[in-house]
DNA sequence: TTTTTTACTAATCATTTGTTTAATTCATCT
DNA sequence: AGATGAATTAAACAAATGATTAGTAAAAAA
């Protein structure tokens, strides 16, 4: 019945990820997507029904990328704990460098319809990962103060991502181009593991 | 000619505040502020002119206060670094419990509009801050190691902040209420700055 | 080629939404 | 009490917006 790998349906799609992406569910129009993919108005309801649907096609998606490269890195058999670091600081810097409105847009989810998204993490994915394995081995065997895991997990989260978040604030106080802030956010890169295990190492 | 501090103008700033924070501003209607304010639709405009004035008054105000809260504890002349940290992670903890919404508001401002959020913020305030100040006088002294203050004042603003705007997912991964959330935030009060600290020191 | 299905378009509908108008109530001052 | 101006209201306007319809062109099937 319907085709929604045409060439139209991709068209509408991107435009639209791209403006969802950029100005978030409410402040984008059904027009706006029409114009941006060049297609007619009337096509984004024969291809997805409505704005809503569509919206929670691209979500959906683009979250689970967002997800699944993270899990990915965590739940490495072969590599330890400061190669995760480090692989996941790599892996998110880059991709939120390729795609800079990325976390506002999943964050932003996240509060207004947290549900939806949360199926798709499902909390063990993370919680008992290798990663967190690693960790908690590292305790017992004395290498690292004990603590609540959650705060490691979050303390990677939170140095990778929220550079990016308040991104205009930091271009505002070091009075950077883009381009340099995008080198600071690859500096980082190689600080964040070190910060990271200086954090949990007693 | 305008009472801009009578009962309804309050009663009106207050219900859009609330509304504004928690849902945006292109998701919030002039229809929704008049009836959670209990006022005539049309007063909105009689007080404040339209709905975009409206927001620009409450985020001015909010983002006011989120800063200043911060730049008076970095320019304390009588703390030390390791104070100041103590109670800027104090401080945030206990004013984004108290307003959950209000990270992902300023953030998302940030966002949409910096130049008029960078306005009340000046870059000067923070990285010529005493705190700053600081940081720089203890990598002289060899205690810290050397880096970018950028970084470090980063990295106190993403650990505290963060996890907030991250809270769907913690309290999924966790399987927490919201109280017990609440409690895993004010634990890093004093998480947080030890981690800093471990973060530079040599 | 004819028929049928699919893809697309222009026009329009029905709401929603921000804003205004004109009239009314309320308070204050003389 | 009466006049003046501010505060409030119901109603309506105009534009925007999500969605639909009825019809056309293009492609696929017969």
């Amino acid at each position: 019945m319907e085709a929604k790998y045409s060439n139209t349906g991709i068209k509408i799609k991107d435009a639209a990820k791209c403006l969802f992406l950029k100005k978030g569910y409410s402040a984008t129009t059904t027009r706006e997507i029409a114009k941006e993919s060049s297609i007619n108005l009337a096509l984004l309801n024969y291809y997805f029904t409505s704005k809503r649907k569509l919206f929670e096609i691209i979500m959906l998606e683009t979250i689970r990328d967002f997800m699944s490269k993270m899990v990915e890195v965590y739940n490495d058999e072969k590599t330890t704990l400061e190669e995760k670091l480090k692989l996941t600081s790599s892996k998110y810097i880059d991709m939120i460098i390729a795609e800079p409105h990325l976390p506002m847009f999943v964050v932003n989810e996240l509060k207004n319809n947290p549900s939806s998204v949360l199926k798709i993490i499902r909390g063990k994915m993370i919680m008992e990962s290798k990663l967190v394995d690693q960790y908690n081995d590292g305790v017992k065997k004395g290498l690292y103060k004990k603590g609540d895991p959650i705060h490691f997990v979050t303390n990677i989260l939170s140095l990778i991502v929220f550079p990016f978040i308040s991104s205009p604030i930091i271009i505002k106080m070091k009075k950077l181009s883009r381009k340099e802030f995008n080198e600071m956010m690859n500096e980082r890169k190689k600080l964040i593991p070190k910060w990271v295990i200086q954090m949990i190492k007693k």
